[in-house]
DNA sequence: GTCGGTTATGTCAATGCCGACATAGACGCG
DNA sequence: CGCGTCTATGTCGGCATTGACATAACCGAC
């Protein structure tokens, strides 16, 4: 009995945007809007969504009383609401950081485009790579002046705090634009003429 | 006239996990028990979907004229398929691998976990970076033994070849591998006591 | 001979996700 | 005074994705 749902890994009420969401609330109240705001930066360096999955999100997270509103006049023909963590839903994100991950499920298009590669003109492939290799290289420079910012305060040393883990994601950004960017240089190399 | 049509990029007549398929049946005819199978590996690597959604995209395949197949005697209620890419399937393929990448959407559970880990106790934390670490030591290990297997035969160098864009693939999941390892090796080291 | 694993294709419901559409006040610039 | 941008919340339809259910022959081991 109850063979399959003890071993799902899905027993939360709410997906992993809910969790990606309640990490913002718990640090700061927020307006559903700020919340796609930041969802793009800095989120957006690990996860993503439109306001469209927000709003959805945000009443499952005040239904499961992880969340909750006030209502404040604002502009547009709604209220705004702005939306804070719950003692709750504090709880039950920190009990869901630390749980065993799931296997992941990448999805990377880059690598499916050179698997693919060997069909395509050399070119035309070489082009694409060096735009990748240019947005990359962009992406770089961003995550190496946040790191700059920062050390100039001091490294930070304390993993329970918030600027540690800001600081650790940047890290992992850096290192992960390191490499692919070694790995994109070596490719385009190997389509020269 | 045609306004969000031109610039929208999503002009082709399969998603992604289309051309995910199609370049399987490019290298060989396939069943779509098969095309699951090499889903898992070595496609798994950067992409990955279950059957129910294979058979519905050699389906839509089949429809744009990219793939064709052949109805073979099998076991069970239905007959076996045997899928194959048309020359108007090549082209297409050859086409996208090579055309601007969109943005990409990243979906990284491992970095939410750890921007949220502030809140969690970092006793737990280290159990489940550990856990991450050794699974992504397995990983590298694997990696590490097929790119000595292309390594014996020869180092791949010609790009249009597929020998050369699988060892390409492997060496990017041994790059990515190891910086990742370097990162977690760092964050587990400090939280410790 | 039957038990379990592999081969093989399919449906279905629920959920997740995305782009487009809808509305409208506030504020600054020219 | 109007135009564009930002703030702000919401709906809707369609497609993507997942897990469960369904069926059944073949094959090797015990």
């Amino acid at each position: 009995m109850a063979r399959s749902d003890e071993r799902a890994g899905r027993m939360w009420r709410v997906n992993t945007l809910g969790f990606a969401i309640l990490g913002l609330l718990a640090r700061r109240p927020l307006s559903g809007y700020r919340v796609a705001q930041l969802m793009r930066e800095p989120i957006g360096f690990f996860w993503n969504a439109g306001h469209a999955q927000i709003h959805g999100t945000l009443r499952k997270l005040v239904e499961a009383g992880w969340a909750e509103y006030r209502t404040e006049p604002g502009p547009g023909p709604h209220d705004k609401k702005l939306y804070s963590a719950t003692a709750a839903g504090r709880a039950a994100l920190a009990e869901w950081a630390a749980s065993p991950l799931p296997t992941p499920q990448p999805h990377d298009e880059l690598l499916l485009r050179v698997y693919n590669g060997w069909l395509a003109d050399p070119a035309a492939m070489r082009e694409m790579l060096t735009a990748e290799l240019e947005r990359r290289e962009a992406s770089l420079a961003h995550y190496l002046t946040v790191r700059a910012e920062f050390e100039a305060d001091g490294t930070p040393e304390d993993p329970t705090t918030q600027r540690f883990v800001d600081y650790a994601t940047v890290l992992n950004g850096i290192g992960s634009e390191r490499y692919v960017l070694d790995w994109l240089r070596w490719l385009i190399g190997t389509l020269r003429d």
